[in-house]
DNA sequence: GTTATTGTACCGATCGTTCGGTATAATCTT
DNA sequence: AAGATTATACCGAACGATCGGTACAATAAC
């Protein structure tokens, strides 16, 4: 088993169940090993594999995400490729985000601070193009927090009432947050819900 | 103890450490009973502790933190008022959504049905006084749904980051959210964040 | 004296964690 | 090159603690 792969399963476990839900019994059913061989990879225990399972999230799985952003090309199609990448992360509304489920509860201090880490870099990343429209860096940072916190939301409305359709609006509405563009009028055919 | 302060306590345990999180110790000595009398009262154990405080809140709190849209006034000021209402409910942002924080894991199936229904009635609720503005029906429960993911979205943010001006910021923009008003050049004057 | 309600003592199961040990591969010694 | 040693990855079995839940006697309320 590679360290990507059993990051993956790990992180899925955590995102799905958040961190007290996450049972090491869970953990290693997910991922093929033993308990004691998790302890072997992790020997800081639960709250380690939470802790680098966020700090991934901030230093790979947010950079991905946001990297269509920092290439070539209109802004708009910059944003609409992000958006994508953004729907397959979260499986269209389908999957929590680990922002949400881990920083429930007791996770440990080195997770919180990562969790917070990760948040603050999709926060930037955001500004960064939202100041690309010309806003002023404290519009641009308020943007970014607006957008996140849409999709965010929507993930937890998704997750309550099974309906991801907020979801979907929230990315198509993206790139109007993102770029300050009036979205009171704007066209939802056949996306209701 | 009467059962408004048992279950305000039980709900404030539930909602800060979500239902795996929130063990029977805590519980007793958050509500200062013994196990055996929690079970005397939810002889169904936590997940009718669950159910019932989630059922409380679709029940109670949603009508209460609403019942200014429904009274009379110009309409913003009723928005206002609920937003106010919002602002006590969350404590400006510092705590955390039950809707977010039980619906994460296995918090039976009669709690998620309650959290279900409790967060459609918050929708309908929104979507109503959407509709007053001239919103068609499919309009006002996107701007409903849009709304509370604006405030849900926040209060992870707010959970996440320790920041809670994306909450106030949510707060601020909910008459135009679900008035269709233009919000791109709203003012931000000292509320930034 | 009957009925609610509580306190105490438990239960089996599972929690996160640790320990002893195995197999293979790399590293060192000579 | 051969043998001894170390490092790495994994596993099975258990640890004490706590989990959610139960049985029942003592107490309180009427």
């Amino acid at each position: 088993m590679t360290d990507a792969q059993l990051f993956d399963r790990l992180t899925d476990v955590f995102r799905s169940a958040g961190f007290e839900g996450a049972s090491l019994s869970d953990l290693a059913i997910a991922t093929g090993l033993q308990k004691s061989s998790l302890y072997h990879r992790f020997p800081g225990g639960k709250a380690q594999m939470a802790a680098e399972v966020a700090e991934r999230l901030g230093k790979r799985d947010v950079e991905q995400a946001l990297a269509p952003l920092f290439a070539d090309g209109p802004i708009e199609a910059r944003l609409g490729r992000v958006g994508r990448s953004l729907t397959a992360f979260y499986e269209g509304g389908a999957k929590s985000c680990l922002l949400d489920t881990m920083s429930i509860g007791a996770a440990g201090p080195d997770a919180q601070r990562a969790l917070a880490a990760a948040a603050n870099r999709w926060i930037q990343g955001f500004a960064r193009v939202a100041a690309e429209s010309g806003a002023d860096e404290a519009e641009a940072q308020r943007r970014a927090q607006d957008a996140i916190a849409a999709i965010e939301g929507a993930l937890v409305l998704a997750r309550v009432t099974k309906n991801t359709r907020p979801f979907a609006r929230a990315i198509q509405q993206l790139p109007a947050v993102l770029l300050g563009i009036d979205r009171t009028h704007a066209d939802h055919t056949n996306k209701r819900g």
